[in-house]
DNA sequence: TTCCAGGCAATAC
DNA sequence: GTATTGCATGGA
């Protein structure tokens, strides 16, 4: 028996636990849901119990900007971008790059480092219109410029619906205030603690890792345990 | 005013 | 391999 037989219950505990206090998050938001697909489904684009989404390719890709755009940024500050994005029709691939480069720094502004994320955006655009549909995986995202591992498992759990586990600053500040690492381990070696001690699961993944951003918020600021 | 937020790439050691 | 720095806005 592995000695991380316990931590396995630890990681199903710690679930368990927050499921108990915040309920099914319904994430990754979409921008567009509240305004257009399905009004009245939802708050700020959160989809609780609906594992379906994203259903569209529009959707997906709304997913991935996102991810993007959430590098290093408080989300309140994504959303704005989102929504100037959405306003253009410009929340799929072929539409955003045809924007002009003021138009769309323009957009994205209120999500920070706006040069360096509209050459990702139109970066990572025209890779998702090469897809053409298919899933793409892990390396190939990292491959390309922009795209680090958070945000590559973040685009795979949410948009393409892989499940594999995202790391993240909230992550690794609840798990070191837990005990259960120390914090100084790489992004990879969190990533398989997960992976190795639940089941493969892509509904568990995704609310796990929502469910860590809402107790690491209402965390904030508070003094440890 | 200062500090920091759901990263990443480039550079320095 | 690990540490530091630039990238930029906006809210607390």
């Amino acid at each position: 028996m592995r000695s991380n037989s316990s931590k396995s219950g630890t990681f199903h505990g710690l679930y368990a636990e927050l499921f108990a206090l915040y309920g099914p998050r319904g994430w990754w938001p979409l921008i567009g849901l509240a305004e257009e697909s399905r009004p009245g489904c939802c708050i700020r684009g959160y989809h609780p119990l609906d594992y379906e989404l994203p259903a569209t390719p529009a959707q997906v890709f709304e997913i991935c900007a996102g991810a993007i755009l959430t590098q290093s940024v408080n989300w309140t500050s994504v959303e704005k971008a989102l929504r100037s994005l959405h306003a253009l029709n410009a929340l799929q691939p072929a539409r955003l790059l045809a924007l002009g480069d003021d138009v769309l720094t323009a957009a994205i502004r209120p999500a920070g480092y706006f040069n360096q994320k509209a050459k990702k955006l139109r970066l990572f655009s025209a890779f998702f219109a090469g897809l053409d549909g298919r899933i793409p995986d892990r390396q190939e995202l990292l491959t390309l410029w922009g795209i680090g591992p958070e945000t590559a498992d973040s685009m795979l759990l949410y948009a393409f619906k892989v499940p594999t586990f995202v790391v993240d600053a909230y992550t690794r500040r609840v798990l070191t205030r837990r005990g259960l690492i120390r914090g100084s381990e790489s992004y990879d070696d969190i990533k398989r603690l997960f992976e190795e001690n639940l089941p493969r699961d892509l509904a568990l993944f995704q609310e796990y890792h929502a469910l860590i951003v809402e107790h690491a918020r209402e965390l904030r600021g508070k003094p440890g345990e």
